[in-house]
DNA sequence: AGAAACATGTAATAGGTTACATGATTTC
DNA sequence: GAAATCATGTAACCTATTACATGTTTCT
């Protein structure tokens, strides 16, 4: 329930049209609220019907672009939304079952897996790293860019974690005995 | 697409019911899994028809219990699926999501939200430290049993890093200025 | 004029969540 | 015998994923 109110935000920082959004969501909010172009079709139609955005077009036509700007009654909606207390999210992460498996069967093939994602995580935390690097590197920041610093270090605390993890799986794997 | 061999590895941990399943769920894998008995008996059906585990009953009725146990082509579809590679998760959470609104719009009214969610890592937490000490407390670990303790690392170390993010979420909103 | 890139969508499917329905066993 | 608990299931819905379809603009 939070990609129309990731919409939302991403239209309030600047307006734009479907495919641009889908352009920023890879490399912004998508880090931690990924969503398709179809998916964001949909969503941006809905919030439309639902009053909560507007949209401009030149002509109304299929392969035409179609900019949206956020009305006031989407602005209301989001700073409701922030308020609402959800429980955390469950990790869900298909690599523990695996362990887990490996630890009832012992079948001591989970050796690349390990590696390709922690070789995946390596780059995401390098890419964060240069990101934070570009946009949070020098000078004090306001409330705003604080915020934004801190979902950021969310994400490279989180790869750093899965890297350390990962090393510690793959010494288990390789110990005799 | 975990859920059936989630099952299949608590199945040969131990053989049991639907709802046995379910509970277990709750206090082993469900903390990086989850499922409702719901889910959970949809897929033992499932595997049962693809001829991966084996159901034994008193008498073929409705409410009466239902005992699965692992077949060979179980084990063997599970050793298979272990080496299987797939891509980190994304984190989805929507509480990024809240603090990327919050340096949009300002609302300033975060806080509740992200003390509930800091106590909820706290106690989540404080359980695993609990379960660590009971579980993994004494004495060197053969190979399953350094597995299952660093599943559970790594959830205390994801508890331990929101409450970090948290505390300095709040800092930067009660901030001046 | 043709190719590439931009832009918006539809359809089918899978997985998970929530609400509800029903039978069997145990306990008081 | 009624209530609580154990146990298995159905149905409706929502979200996300994947594959496909189609129109428009720009570049060469």
């Amino acid at each position: 329930m939070s990609l129309p109110h990731a919409l939302l935000t991403a239209l309030i920082e600047r307006p734009g049209s479907g495919l641009e959004l889908a352009g920023r969501f890879n490399k912004s909010i998508g880090y931690f609220w990924p969503a398709t172009h179809q998916q964001i079709y949909r969503e941006l139609a809905k919030l439309e019907r639902d009053g909560l955005i507007q949209s401009q077009a030149e002509a109304e036509a299929r392969g035409r672009k179609r900019t949206y700007h956020v009305l006031p009654e989407g602005r209301q909606e989001l700073r409701r939304w922030i308020e609402q207390e959800d429980a955390p999210p469950p990790l869900r992460d298909a690599l523990l079952v695996r362990l887990r498996a490996e630890a009832a069967v012992g079948s001591m093939s989970l050796d690349r897996a390990l590696r390709r994602r922690r070789s995946d995580h390596q780059s995401r935390l390098t890419n964060y790293l240069s990101i934070e690097e570009r946009d949070f590197g020098d000078g004090p920041q306001d409330k705003s860019a604080a915020l934004q610093h801190l979902i950021l270090q969310t994400g490279i605390r989180h790869e750093a974690t899965w890297i350390e993890i990962l090393t510690q799986a793959l010494d288990i794997l390789h110990r005799e005995q």
